[in-house]
DNA sequence: TATGAATGAGATTTCATTCAT
DNA sequence: AATGAATGAAATCTCATTCAT
């Protein structure tokens, strides 16, 4: 429609990718907006064209990283919905895993969200919806593995609780000593672990 | 009998329960010095005289944290020895679940550490030996587990990986989201599906 | 040409002038950041923008006050060339008189330098270089004077190093009591009186 | 009178001993009266029962330094009377040299007094005093000299300031540069040059 | 006398934010 | 739209001085 296009979006995209830079690296408050700015290739004052302030910035970045997560969550169930549940879960397992090698820089950006999710109803609220997503999706995979009779009858709830969680703190203790352990291989064998207990007991051998 | 008792370890404690307050409040960046000195019933000035700077009180204050925590673990595992394995995992497990409920506050302080650990080797080292510690304890579980013939021969360190990931996983969801689960039930849940899987498979009904 | 042009030469040149304004009423410990700023007519950041520190401020303030001492004396000496030796160090005592009338108020900017050489190498090493160049522009005249009779064959070298030393002590004398003795008259008396013992001796009356 | 003597002279020395060695070290700005405490082998109270406060502390080391001073300028020129006028300037100037060797360190602290002068009343009075002494106690002797026939009927006053400016200047260029000239010799050969001027014409060879 | 823990005013320095260009 | 010089509020940290013991 104009005749130059909207670089606005262009912009706002650019400094994010800069903000994930800088922050991974330097945490939010060690960060300068100078730095971001740098980061960017634009001016301080550029920033503030596209964002209201630091914050503004930060909550931006939240919203960005943990969408992308769930789009890959999305994108994957879509993909394998007629799979077996339990290999779906090893699938997820795995991608996960990949994922996470690639990411591993970010995560401190995670923790620094979790942290400020106790202080801030925003960060708190967005963060609640992304995990309420994440198990909701989790739950309806363990609910057809349930009805397929892949599954016992347990809580589905509960089991995407524990998977989720499960997920969250193998990347924590991945992330505190990487030489702790395989991280795709430990990742597996976890996961593993579990559906060996969902499995229904063999009536016999 | 000195006229005047040492007062130096009393201070420096004194302080560090101000600095827990203070931080699990407000963070760690918007702490301020003064809010300590405050809380602790101190001026600025004295916090000097026992921390060289606010970075010391933040370290100073990470290894009382976890330090007390292996405690607690370490106290567990003495008074319980004579249960059986599974049944230790479990009063493990519910114990966790106290703890978390009375330290929910504190969470965002090990968020912030968690995310320090990508940038500080200091802190990323102490964190690296008490996940090792930690690890270490569940997998002698476990192994006497197997040994007892109450769990099939699974792969100790990975089994003990597994547990420890889902407290750390559990309490992040939990953290985020208190609404989402009833804490004790979901821990007490998320456990005994792992052990349903580590269970040994009856040869027969 | 350019739509804004640099102006960082010149703030740096304004934030020098207000610091010798500053300092020398103040002295370097006493004089605040602020005062500085406030002289300048800048805010105290401003100052930053240009000095990393207050450190770099006097550093910066010793190298512009000495290297103008030493264009000075290039200066003179370059113009006075012709002058028969013996008036040239008149002329120059005279210059030396005059300036230090105008700098009386410097004097004791000079003093804390002295103080901080020796403690500081940089700062030592500044002001070597500056008499080391001073002694030798003083001992070529000197050297001047040997070879065109007017002057009896003395050591040159140590001969500039007394008119040196003359000029520095008189102008502390002199800031220490101002009331002691006529300044211009005094430096004129006590240049002479070397002056004299380094004519040759005339051979008969 | 009393029973136990009177330590109360006896601690104020150690602790002005105490401050000549901390502020020699590290300047009046930079040396803490915990320093001086410590040096001294007492506790920071201690020091303000003796000293009312830092700046008292500064102020009474002053005077104890260049009481020192004169005492010795006075000692000399009582015990050398009978010698001849130039020799006497000589053999003072050696003393001088000897001096200026063993207190190499303290130079700064005179450096700092000359620039308080500046600013700080009590101290410039009593530096004016001092040099106003040193100047008669020098004048007196050249007096002496021309009245003996040992020199011409120079102005002995401003003589005197040149003698004075002479050994002040000399001190601080080998303060600044120690490696520029070989002190003893250069203050000889400096006193020499002026003696040399100072002396009758002689009539015919 | 002597101590040394404690104070708190005040200094340097940083950096998010603004705004004239 | 973009710049980057300038601001100034606010933080950390220091240290002369006090005072209960």
């Amino acid at each position: 429609m104009s005749p130059r296009p909207d670089v606005s979006e262009e912009r706002k995209q650019q400094i994010l990718e800069a903000a994930i830079a800088v922050f991974a690296r330097l945490g939010f408050h060690a960060s300068r907006m100078d730095d971001i700015a740098t980061q960017a290739g634009l001016s301080k004052g550029a920033l503030y064209l596209y964002y209201k302030n630091k914050d503004a910035l930060i909550v931006a970045l939240l919203k960005y990283f943990f969408t992308q997560e769930m789009k890959h969550l999305r994108a994957f169930v879509e993909a394998n919905r007629d799979e077996a549940v339990a290999e779906q879960l090893l699938l997820l397992t795995r991608q996960f895993s990949a994922t996470m090698q690639s990411m591993i820089d970010l995560m401190p950006i995670s923790f620094e969200f979790y942290a400020l999710a106790g202080r801030d109803g925003e960060i708190r609220q967005f963060l609640q919806e992304y995990f309420q997503e994440y198990r909701r999706d989790l739950a309806r995979l363990i609910e057809r593995g349930i009805e397929r009779g892949e599954f016992q009858p347990v809580d589905a709830q509960a089991t995407a609780v524990t998977i989720a969680a499960l997920y969250e703190g193998l990347a924590l203790l991945h992330f505190v000593d990487m030489q702790a352990f395989q991280w795709a291989a430990q990742a597996e064998t976890s996961i593993q672990l579990l559906l060996a207990g969902l499995r229904p007991i063999p009536l016999h051998k």
